[in-house]
DNA sequence: CTCCTGTGGTATCCAATGGGTACCAAGTGC
DNA sequence: GCACTTGGTACCCATTGGATACCACAGGAG
């Protein structure tokens, strides 16, 4: 019925291309997305091969149910993520895998996990430090 | 065919190195933190130089003062980004700028930012024929 | 047979978090 | 004096995340 119901698909020319501090620029709509707690754990799990909903809920640790299918199904409609089900299993089967766009993006996240665990040493260096100044500080002013 | 996952329980007090799956994985609390909306657009802000709050403020669309300011506390505490006061100045100028070790994850999330921009016509071509088929099961189901 | 488990979810409720707004102190322009 | 700037903090409410319960179905234990 109405045509103007969603977000116009024209977008008539300017992308706002590389200027994803605006609110309004679809990339930073989709960085929020995949710059998530969860999507990053998940898609990282998938690489290493397809997985089940409950065999997911174990492997990754503290994920919750609705955490689970809610990031599995945004990840499936953004085509990062395939979902196949077999009917024909016992209690039925629901298995993801990763589509071959998800695997750039999981390309494209390792430099991050990489990051994250070359440099925790220092993180955890900085956070002393500040924690130790911090404290400092406030038993001066009190 | 990979029989993947052997995650297993039966840590012996190992680093956990590489288990970015494990609730208690240091590693996982950092990248938690840095895979986080807010730090990846301030981080690639503070790329193009050092900047104060209020230009931040304004920069980054969208950001409250509260979520400003505790996204760039946690950043100074984690050692990403330095702080710097200038008292002298007439309102007091405060000044954030990356810091070397910031620089670095600038560097580590950029494939990620890169990979936002180029992929988000795909992204976007897969939530239409997702959305298309959910509208369709909707309607055979009512 | 009933009970309990596992499968893949959804629904519901509540706590934590994010965001908006107001406010502060100090200085400057009008 | 009044309003505006600076860099925040304090407070409140809306949204979100997470825990829990429940569902339907099938298989195995007892």
């Amino acid at each position: 019925m109405q045509e103007g119901t969603e977000t116009s698909p024209g977008y008539s020319g300017v992308t706002l291309r590389g200027d994803v501090f605006s609110a309004q620029c679809p990339t930073r709509e989709l960085l929020d997305r995949i710059a998530d707690k969860w999507t990053v754990l998940l898609l990282t799990m998938l690489e290493r091969g397809p997985s089940r909903f409950n065999a997911l809920k174990r492997e990754v640790d503290g994920v919750s149910q609705k955490m689970l299918s809610q990031t599995l199904k945004q990840l499936e409609r953004d085509g990062l993520v395939s979902r196949s089900v077999d009917a024909a299993a016992m209690p039925v089967a629901v298995t993801y895998a990763l589509t071959p766009l998800g695997g750039t993006l999981v390309a494209a996240i390792q430099p991050m996990i990489d990051w994250a665990e070359s440099r925790i040493g220092e993180v955890r260096e900085a956070r002393s430090l500040y924690d130790e100044r911090e404290a400092a500080v406030i038993s001066f002013a009190s």
